[in-house]
RNA sequence: GUGGGUGUAGCUCAAUGGUUAGAGCAUCAGGCUGUGGACCUGGGGGUUGGGGGUUCGAGCCCCCUCACCCACCCCA
């Protein structure tokens, strides 16, 4: 018969990487709760137009990368490709705006997205999402930068490069547009199909491209950047300012721009050389109008999305302080039946406890014990059961001794000895 | 969607076209009847990803297919 496996793209997250994504979770609600963000959780599965509406539907996300499919009601249902979109909507459901002047949220959880796997992308990939609704103020686009290289710093994450950029606001990017436009017009010829394709779709994506010719022509091409309405501008070098104040390096990059139709001003990404072609593990940017147009209140918002996969590729190896374990040897039928008693007892204080279920020779269960990393294996035969006690093993030090054979002091004895 | 690479035991990998496809690790058992970990002995575990073809003979050569990896594309 044939196996079935995950399908392409899918992936079981165990051992190793289910500990990295763990210590990501944990490190990232330590800093997200110590600065006031509270999390939320929402559908994976959303109404198709609720990610047309907000992500763009020129965007390659909408066009050819989602998963979409129609209810047996006969409504089309996306899984969610990013979590911005549903977390602003969660936002206005719920009213936020109304009860609070600023809004900190974040949320974790799997985002889907159908395109061919390759090193730090999957179909299924998670991300930390966070978002801050209800002003436009760039000391907040600083702070978050200033979380994120606290959270790397705690993850043991050293080498890496905050890149900056801002896209402008509407009016100076539809100004920028037309000069864009026209400076590649007259290029055309040296551009590749894919960048032809978006000098009218998307003329900012031309910056992206990796094809040699179509750098060069990059390389002269005018910058936004140089286009900035002076609100905008300001706005930057308000927010670089504020980097500086936070004593965290940042490098500006002009040609920096995002996948996403919704960006304004504010735009970043946090790469790593250590990752491959995906090198960006951490990518966001404001986005003044989404809320408004999502048929909310105008509401300026900025966040980031963090991809744990890519972020579990380069965090250092930490060490978790190994718990105790104790481990409850039995032989024969008599005996077994302390190990209901025991193993409660060990609960009752806390402390985990270990046994074999077929109870074969004890220097099986020796073994079991070992390949468990046991700390103190407890040994209970009817010689001891006849004796009233039990054997104790301290197995790094191979000394036994024998205590009296009630559960709930072998616990808190053993519970002492380990604490020494 | 397009390239390139790789598919042999649970894992990492061997095997000029030629016996019954091997090794290490892992696993299980034994090495005094009741005592673990770098030792020794043994056991179990494979439709060589799948399907065709060439050949006296295919894990190996050819074709198709599937999966995984890397890259393009795109993005976290």
């Amino acid at each position: 018969m044939e196996k079935i496996r995950t399908l392409r793209g899918f992936r079981d997250i165990v051992g190793e990487d289910i500990e990295r994504f763990g210590r990501i979770e944990d490190a990232s609600r330590r800093y997200l709760d110590l600065l006031g963000f509270a999390e939320i959780a929402t559908p994976v599965l959303e109404s198709t137009d609720l990610f047309v509406r907000s992500i763009g539907d020129a965007t390659d996300i909408v066009e050819k990368e989602m998963f979409t499919f129609t209810d047996l009601g006969g409504d089309s249902l996306t899984l969610r490709p990013e979590a911005t979109a549903g977390v602003v909507r969660a936002y206005l459901q719920a009213g936020m705006y109304a009860k609070e002047r600023i809004s900190k949220i974040f949320t974790m959880g799997p985002m889907f997205r159908h395109e061919r796997p390759q090193k730090g992308r999957f179909r299924q990939f998670y991300q930390v999402d966070v978002e801050v609704f209800g002003s436009d103020d760039p000391f907040i686009d600083a702070e978050l930068l200033w979380m994120i290289s606290l959270l790397l710093a705690d993850l043991g994450v050293k080498k890496y490069t905050m890149e900056v950029n801002s896209v402008g606001c509407k009016l100076c990017r539809e100004e920028f547009r037309t000069v864009l436009v026209s400076y590649f017009e007259t290029k055309k010829d040296r551009l590749c199909e894919d960048c032809l394709r978006r000098l009218y779709k998307n003329p900012l994506r031309i910056f992206d491209c990796k094809n040699a010719q179509c750098i060069e022509v990059n390389s002269e091409s005018p910058l936004l950047f140089d286009y900035l309405c002076t609100e905008c501008g300001s706005h930057f070098n308000s927010f670089l300012s504020h980097m500086n104040g936070f004593g965290v390096p940042v490098t500006v990059n002009k040609r920096l721009v995002r996948g996403l139709d919704y960006y304004t001003k504010t735009v970043f990404e946090v790469t790593s050389d250590e990752l491959g072609a995906q090198k960006a593990f951490t990518a966001g940017g404001r986005y003044d109008n989404l809320v408004e147009e999502m048929g909310g209140p105008k509401t300026p918002a900025i966040g980031f999305a963090i991809g744990m996969e890519r972020l579990a590729l380069i965090v250092g190896s930490g060490e978790r302080p190994r718990k105790p374990v104790f481990f409850f040897a039995y032989l024969g039928e008599k005996a077994k039946a302390y190990l209901v008693p025991v193993t409660k007892a060990f609960i009752a204080q806390g402390l985990p406890i270990r046994y074999s279920y077929d109870g074969k020779s004890l220097k099986s269960q020796m073994r079991y014990a070992d390949s468990l990393g046991a700390d103190f294996v407890m040994i209970l035969g009817d010689d001891e059961i006849n004796r009233c006690i039990i054997v104790a093993r301290n197995m790094k030090d191979k000394k036994q001794f024998e205590l009296p054979l009630d559960p709930s002091e072998i616990a808190v004895e053993l519970k002492r000895r380990i604490q020494k």
